[in-house]
DNA sequence: ATGCGCCTTCCCGTTACTGGAAGGTCAAGC
DNA sequence: GCTTGACCTTCCAGTAACGGGAAGGCGCAT
C-alpha cells in the first residue's frame, strides 16, 4: 500500500513516516515510479512506534524497544529496563511540575489582580524577598 | 561591568544573555572595543528573567512581563492573567503526565522483568488487546 | 613576543517533527 | 489529447531556547 494508507492504518501523518524512514526506523519498499510501498508489518510498526510516541519514549528508546519486540530472544528485563528508566523521568518532571504549580498559584492567589498596579507576582520574580507563606 | 560579571550578579550563562540581547530581552552598553557593558539595571532585568524562565514562562512571556513589570502603571490584572495562563498548561501537562505514569507503572508492574522473552510491556506497545486493568 | 583570560561574531546541533515549494505520476473526465 | 485533481517525491526552512566550538580581537603580565 502507499503512504497515505500506511498513515491511516497506523495513525501517523505522512510526513512523520517519511520522517522516520530517514531516521532508520522503518525501511518500506519503493516501487517502479519511486513511491514508497508498505506491507502489513510495516504498518504495525507504525502503530508500534505511534503507541510508544504517545507514551513518550524518545525516539531512540522507540528505536531500542523496536529492536527489543523484533527479538524473540530479548529478556523481558531489557524492556522493563528502558520503562522504569522512562517512568522515573516522568515522576521527575511531575514533581517539578507540581513544585512549580506550587509556587505559581501561591502567587497567583496573592496578587489581587485588579486595576491596581502592585503585583506580588512582578515583585516576586524581580527578586523581592519574601516569605514563602 | 562586562559579561561575566552580569553572568554571576544573575546567574545566567554568558551565552544566554547574549542570546536575550538577541531576540531584544536586554540592550546593554557597548564600549568603545565592542565589549558589552551592563548595568545594576540590566542585571537586575537578568535576574528578573532568570527567575521568570525557572518558574517556565515562555522567552515571549518573559518579554510581556518585562514589560508590564518596567511600566510602572500596569494593571496587576494583566500579570495575573498571564500567570494563570501558565498555571492552567503546567495543571494540563501535570494530568497528562499523570496519565502517562498510571499506564507505564502499570505496565511496568506486569512485567516480570528476567530472563523471559514474553513482555506485556511490548505486547502493549504492539496493540494487543488488554484490558486497563 | 608570548601567553592568558577575557571578549566578539558566526555557524552548527539539539528534538521530533511541520509547513511549504517545486515538480513527477496516475486515473478520470471532456 | 488535455486538463484536473489527488496522489506522490525531494529538499529547504522553521520551531524553543539555548550550548558547543571555531576564528579572531583586546588588554595585561611576563
Amino acid at each position: 500500500m502507499n503512504i497515505k494508507s500506511a498513515s491511516a492504518l497506523s495513525g501517523l501523518p505522512a510526513k512523520t513516516i517519511r520522517y522516520y524512514e530517514d531516521v532508520g526506523l522503518v525501511r518500506p519498499g519503493r516501487t517502479a515510479n519511486g513511491y514508497r510501498t508498505f506491507t502489513e508489518a510495516d504498518c504495525h510498526k507504525l502503530a508500534f512506534l505511534a503507541r510508544a510516541r504517545s507514551l513518550g519514549f524518545s525516539i531512540e528508546e522507540c528505536r531500542t524497544l523496536l529492536g527489543l519486540y523484533e527479538d524473540r530472544d530479548r529478556a523481558s528485563a531489557d524492556v522493563k529496563e528502558i520503562a522504569r528508566q522512562h517512568l522515573d523521568r516522568i515522576e521527575r518532571k511531575i514533581a517539578e511540575l507540581q513544585g512549580l504549580r506550587a509556587m505559581l498559584s501561591t502567587l497567583v492567589d496573592r496578587c489581587h489582580g485588579d486595576g491596581r498596579p502592585d503585583c506580588p507576582i512582578l515583585e516576586d520574580l524581580a527578586g523581592t524577598p519574601r516569605m514563602p507563606g
